[in-house]
DNA sequence: GTTCATGCAAATCGTTTGCACAATG
DNA sequence: CATTGTGCAAACGATTTGCATGAAC
């Protein structure tokens, strides 16, 4: 079997990845690149993973479903989740670092992060 | 062995659940609870936290460490994490319920809830 | 021939589940 | 005797890891 030359397939993964906003599990990853590499082992696919991640290329994300999420959005911003069907979207409100500063006025703590999620129902799933 | 009445066993969970802000895992409630029931297993104790969850009690939360954890403050509120030594607190910040009417103005989305977490240094950890 | 990423399978970790049994009523 | 919660161990799903192999240089 040909081996794969280490820069395509580690940036297949990453153009998979990248190709999409639904904040993608390996197992998803796995599915789409078997279709232009039918070998391919999942191990090998959650190592390219963690290596785009160890990279600063990518973000892993866990949300409620105790299965990790990858993102190739690297910016600051918060989320949303569908609590009927589970899409995962992005949200366009301004990251608020303000909230960071209220905390620290409250607390000892020093804050370096925030996470915000908001659920409800997408477009579709609250119509019915 | 004599059978355990069930709400002293269930009981002394969420007693024990209740008695820490720490937002405990199965395991710790496990090895807690072994001091006064030695014979319990491990499959119990998620049995009956599940149990607790499902009748309102207590909740289940995840944060990034693939573990489940419980809380006994069933409110809404925020949790701060510490980066360096993992603690979990709660925080007495108000919840702010305008940050959901913001995302439904920018978005076609029915929101019911949102989660904010912070990520810093506690008191302890910021000083080393 | 040394390096390095792969496929494969086994291992690991947290959690859930099937089952026989003992206690309750 | 029907019900219910337990201990135990097996099963499970997601992820990681050890190892032999084959490609690249």
């Amino acid at each position: 079997m040909a081996r794969l030359n280490k820069s395509d397939f580690r940036d297949s993964i990453l153009e998979l990845v990248k190709s999409t906003e639904a904040h993608p599990t390996a197992r998803w990853v796995y599915d789409n690149l078997r279709e232009e590499y039918p070998s391919v082992a999942i191990g090998t696919v959650y190592r390219n993973l963690n290596i785009l991640v160890s990279e600063g290329l990518i973000k892993s994300i866990q949300f409620d479903d105790s299965t990790d999420h990858f993102d190739a959005n690297t910016g600051k911003h918060y989320h949303f989740i569908c609590e009927r069907c589970g899409a995962i979207r992005d949200l366009q409100i301004p990251f608020d670092p303000s909230l960071e500063h209220l905390v620290e006025k409250h607390t000892e703590y020093k804050i370096h992060n925030h996470r915000l999620d908001f659920y409800g129902l997408c477009e579709q799933c609250k119509r019915t």
